[in-house]
DNA sequence: GCCGTTTTCGGCCCGACTGTTTTCAGTCG
């Protein structure tokens, strides 16, 4: 059982014990275990097996009897014992906008709804506004939402969000008014998806900006609107496809812009240890400012705010309360990784399987880029569907990279393979042919529905060969479309680790797998890890940004990056790694 | 349910907005 699952788990026995009228302190504490649990950089089973789980904060006696529980016999009883006191039908209510457990709860108790049809049915025929705390508009409020269910309150990718707020933001910082504008939020963090937008803005009059957002022509419905803050639910088309989010603007005189970018960037977990940090020194901290109501404390900028708390700044992707103001305070925190330290890339795709561009056009794209090599990595011949090459087909392209090298300056061709992790584990094509490539990926493709133990096995075995150099997409997963396969991350890492092998951070936004949690652990194993667009086409290149977006979620330097090296250093250890 | 080193009880971040009320509860972030 995964961290995730766990933290469902929990996140589950919060919610129906919300839906039970129990106490909101009890309910917080399992949002707040599960969240723990999601974001632990250490081995759950690890911790479980040595009696340790107690002492992580966030998890007292009870809950880690539960995780203990959960990890070990793969079910709680508790669990089933709560989902046998509450409909089902409740938890897709206490989903919809605007609708918390206590409503949930009081419609279930005063008219018996338990499912999405009986509360419309209950809302049509007007039975919802004679409740007591309810009425008209929350009746209507409901029906709307109901409406809505399908259309927004979803989660978009990174860089499906990161364009609708992009054009946003841009809007507003072009009114009348506005000196500042920055979207916050889970974008500001580079989550790899998020569920809404927040824009901070700053201006000595809010109401008339306020009122020019709520008509944005982006905006399909205003959620609410008042003096200083609107909420909306925004429309746009990022690359083709369209995206619906609920955006939320908040408008401050500029004295306050810093307190506010903070305060709405978040994580809440990260927020909530740095108002008891600054409740420790006697002060108060808020989205209004720092320090006391007779003697505030002026910051012109974010860094101001940490530095009043004896802290280092801690970047927007550090902000998850995973022991960054530890490392702040013990002046700790990594140097992140920066885009511009990327000198290359190894795993992408030409027309000589599934690519739609060419070698040339290719690495000319990623010397525009600035970068100095371009590993092209073309599936193998195993992968039929994606026109995987045949041995002849390789030595071809072996003999193209090597003319186009030839003839361009400023960057370099490296060749490598995604050669298949077939299913036994062994690679694709026989060593002969392996070895005479620079490096070689190895990816899972196929026969995604082995049990945990066999799929771990199985990379496990590909981590072993000496000729594979570095692990693709860990997981397969497609954010918000597929799960990733079923596989022991932790030891397919501690494997990773014990020969020596890098893992690739897949960078494609329908990927970013290996995850930021994994990432962090990855490098506390010893793990070097490399940062590949897997690009099949030359504008996918860019991609690679959302893989350094990750990689410093996972508080990785530019050392822990193998990509940030030199043609000459890169070449270099793939020749040692050949002889070794 | 968790936490704490002036602790084992009494707190738990806190403000904006909405819709219901006529001072406040619920929801959200």
């Amino acid at each position: 059982m995964s961290k995730d699952d766990v933290a469902d788990a929990l996140d589950e026995i919060g919610v129906l014990l919300e839906l039970q009228g129990e106490n909101a302190f009890r309910c917080n504490a399992y949002f707040n275990g599960a969240r723990t649990v999601r974001s632990l950089s250490a081995d759950l089973k690890q911790l479980v097996a040595d009696k340790t789980l107690g002492q992580v904060r966030g998890l007292g006696a009870a809950l880690a009897e539960k995780i203990t529980t959960l990890v070990t016999t793969g079910d709680l009883p508790y669990l089933a014992e709560l989902r046998g006191q509450v409909p089902a039908g409740l938890i897709e209510m206490r989903q919809l906008q605007g609708i918390g457990s206590k409503k949930v709860k009081a419609l279930h108790d005063a008219l018996g709804v338990d499912t999405l049809d009986k509360l419309k049915a209950a809302c049509e025929a007007g039975e919802v506004a004679k409740l007591k705390g309810f009425g008209a508009k929350t009746q209507a409020n409901i029906l709307e939402a109901l409406r809505f269910r399908e259309e927004a309150g979803k989660r978009v990718r990174i860089d499906q969000a990161t364009g609708l707020v992009a054009a946003l933001v841009e809007r507003v910082r072009a009114l009348p008014g506005v000196v500042r504008a920055e979207a916050c939020g889970s974008v500001r963090r580079r989550r790899e998806t998020c569920g809404d937008l927040d824009i901070l803005a700053s201006s000595a009059d809010a109401q008339p900006v306020i009122d020019a957002f709520a008509a944005f022509p982006e905006v399909v419905r205003v959620l609410g609107q008042g003096p200083t803050k609107a909420s909306v639910l925004a429309t746009s088309r990022v690359d083709g496809e369209k995206v619906t989010l609920q955006a939320d603007l908040r408008v401050v005189t500029d004295d306050l812009f810093p307190f506010g970018l903070h305060y709405f960037t978040g994580s809440k977990a990260h927020n909530i240890r740095m108002r008891q940090r600054a409740l420790d020194r006697g002060w108060q901290l808020s989205e209004y400012g720092l320090g006391t109501a007779d003697a505030p404390i002026a910051c012109k900028t974010e860094a101001d705010i940490f530095a009043a708390l004896d802290l280092e700044y801690v970047a927007p992707e550090l902000r998850e309360d995973t022991g960054e103001i530890e490392a702040a305070e013990a002046k700790a925190l990594p140097r992140l990784l920066e885009p511009g330290d990327i000198r290359g890339v190894f795993h992408n795709h030409t027309t000589y399987s599934d690519g739609s561009a060419s070698l040339e056009e290719m690495a000319l794209a990623a010397k525009a880029l600035g970068w100095e090599y371009f590993g092209v990595g073309d599936h193998s011949q195993s992968l039929a569907v994606a026109r995987g090459m045949p041995p002849s087909v390789v030595r071809k392209q072996w003999a193209e990279i090597d003319a186009v090298n030839a003839k361009l300056s400023g960057v370099r061709i490296l060749k490598g393979i995604e050669s298949d992790i077939l299913q036994d584990g062994s690679l694709d094509y026989d060593d002969e042919m392996l070895a005479g490539f620079d490096y070689v990926v190895g990816s899972v493709h196929t026969h995604f529905t082995l049990t945990e133990a066999e799929q771990t096995e199985r990379v496990c075995r590909a981590l072993a060969h000496p000729a594979l150099t570095m692990l693709g997409h860990a997981t397969g997963r497609l954010l918000l479309r597929r799960e990733g396969y079923k596989i022991d991350l932790e030891e397919v890492l501690k494997t990773a680790a014990r020969f020596g092998k890098m893992v690739e951070i897949n960078a494609n936004p329908y990927r970013l797998d290996l995850d930021w949690v994994h990432v962090k652990r990855a490098k506390a194993l010893g793990v070097l890890l490399v940062i590949n667009p897997d690009a099949h086409s030359p504008d996918q290149l860019a991609l690679t940004r959302f893989g350094v977006d990750v990689a410093r979620r996972g508080w990785l330097e530019a050392k822990d990056v193998f990509n940030t090296r030199s043609l000459a250093e890169v070449q270099a250890e793939l020749a040692r790694r050949k002889r070794a």
